[in-house]
DNA sequence: TAGAAAATAGATATCGTTGTCAAAGAATGT
DNA sequence: ACATTCTTTGACAACGATATCTATTTTCTA
């Protein structure tokens, strides 16, 4: 049926194990026999079958991605990064929804990450930011890379992004279009970028000497709903803003509605700026200005660290923080 | 370290054979042997070891994920639904992208199945609508289950959804609103839904005795973009509808921010209905009405029909029709 | 240049299952 | 009662890799 091992040895006129030697980039093989091998193996059209070299090796190959409830959108880019590093080493992506409030959740995870003989995890918000999660799956001796950690000691493998950063350049963008009233809709408590994201803008809003109106500074979800609620409670504020930045697009796409059903003319009267650009921002009508994380390539870091970890990558790749674009569309505009 | 099938057999007192019927769920198991086994599997918490199995059956409990560039809401809702399944069966879900322009994509794929041994897959349009790709496959006797295929003869393992019914049923609400003058943006040519989203449109136009307007039927490419021309033709002509129905959300959305932009007011002017029910429908303003497909059971009930083929699900799975449904929001009013 | 150390290559056991085949026991037919 | 078939069970090989350990060759050191 297919080739194996044992074809290539006896076509290259060495033993098994020499085939094997190769196959693993392991040293002590002469470059000449390195290369006889080589040319068999392509020659022959040879690839290794996974589960025999799982079987003996103890290693099954497979990384999983452990996600609770992400944005799709996110989640999407999220794999389609992480696929791009497997295509490329062999490795497999399983897929491992998880409940963030299982008090269980950390056994639970260890247990499927045995049963599986899984390589290792990628873990992403807002399961990052379970301190105590993380802990305990590094403590069972999982190999993990974190994806946006809350708390960079947990992992020395991990990809950040410049939330507070992105947020506080945003607010100075805004505020250069010159907005004085500019109100806020934090995201979940649960999420780390929620606080992030809010330290970026009221540090801005204090730097530039501007009003801190906690009218206008709203406890929000993430969600669209959330997101309209809070429009409620600012448009029914004395005074408004005159620019409103949410942590999210759906949560600005909320306020949004919120301000168009109260006729608040966007952009003419209000501002709005969100974070993410998740397709919506495009769709709704102004467009979201919006700050763009590279998720893409974010995850193919993470991806290629913890692959790094088992197969020695030869490519230089070290923990590291990536730069997110700050997107300008029709919903942000000059205060006349 | 971990429990193995010798671990069992010595505690049961039987053969490692007998375990290893019990459990694939062989017949020729005397009833009191197979339920002393399964306390012994039980007490010692055994799972078999998936690659000694994979190695030893050249079966790799793996099902892969066919898919080229879908839209994202609907792919996470894929996956969903399959994982479902797959978490119940033990099996494990890889994802593979495909270009579906690329002349040599069924001989890759095949190539791709041999490799890693994959069970069997699962296709999604627009990859489902290529007759000829799926002739290949099934040439190369390879097992898959079909979402929403355009041809029903290729496999007898697929789910289908009612577009050609939902369409119609939804010009009919349309019509039942007072709209006499009804726009339609058609969808990308490759994908078979469009033909059965555009049939189902323009019978019940037909049957409702209304005026056919090719000034308002405009050929769309499922992007946002596309809708927006798409508007932009339809409010350039003598005459406007008072209803446009698009073949999905985004071109909807596009239809609605043409609208926008000449003040055309939506839903009092102009109602708008899309098809998909994605995260946007519910985030512009005014919400989408729109038509929504029951993804998630469709792809769980074609993982079901996959698995079964392998496993032999004692569950009754045949192949079957789902039904959508019709989601009424904001844009769509009645005609005064 | 002898002797030690390092580099290279191979023989064979092994991972944890399932497949093959044979054997023993139970049920059936005549 | 005996031959025949069916059911139930087990012994052992096999899947295709890697690990261990040993043997040989090359290189280095004094």
């Amino acid at each position: 049926m297919s080739v194996t091992i044992k074809d290539v040895s006896s076509h290259a006129n060495v033993s098994i194990k020499t085939v094997s030697r190769v196959i693993n980039n392991e040293k002590n093989v002469a470059e000449a026999t390195r290369s006889k091998v080589l040319a068999s193996i392509k020659k022959l059209g040879f690839t290794p079958n996974k589960s025999a070299q799982s079987l003996r090796s103890k290693r099954s190959y497979i990384i999983a991605l452990l996600y609770d409830n992400p944005n799709k959108s996110y989640l999407a880019d999220i794999q389609n990064g992480i696929l791009q590093v497997c295509k490329k080493t062999g490795y497999n992506l399983v897929l491992q929804e998880c409940d963030y409030k299982n008090k269980n959740l950390s056994n639970s995870i260890i247990n499927f990450v045995e049963d599986l003989k899984i390589d290792g995890l990628i873990v992403i918000p807002p399961l990052s930011d379970m301190d105590d999660f993380l802990y305990k799956l590094g403590h069972a001796n999982i190999h993990y890379s974190i994806i946006t950690p809350s708390n960079k000691k947990f992992s020395s493998l991990y990809v950040s992004s410049n939330d507070y950063d992105a947020t506080y350049q945003m607010t100075e963008k805004i505020i250069s279009f010159g907005h004085k009233k500019i109100g806020f809709i934090k995201g979940d408590g649960m999420h780390s970028a929620s606080n992030l994201r809010f330290n970026g803008f009221i540090n801005a809003i204090d730097d530039y000497s501007l009003e801190r109106n906690f009218d206008w500074i709203i406890q929000g979800d993430f969600s669209f709903e959330s997101g309209f609620q809070a429009g409620e409670k600012i448009f029914s504020s004395a005074e408004h803003p005159t620019a409103i930045f949410a942590s999210n697009d759906s949560m600005a796409a909320g306020v949004m509605k919120s301000a168009q059903m109260k006729k608040i003319l966007v952009p003419n009267k209000l501002s709005i700026v969100g974070f993410d650009d998740t397709p919506t921002a495009e769709q709704v009508w102004p467009s979201l200005s919006t700050v763009k994380q590279p998720v893409i390539e974010m995850a193919l870091h993470a991806a290629k660290l913890l692959i790094g970890e088992f197969d020695g990558l030869t490519e230089e790749t070290v923990s590291k923080e990536f730069k997110s674009e700050i997107i300008i569309r029709e919903s942000l505009k000059k205060l006349k």
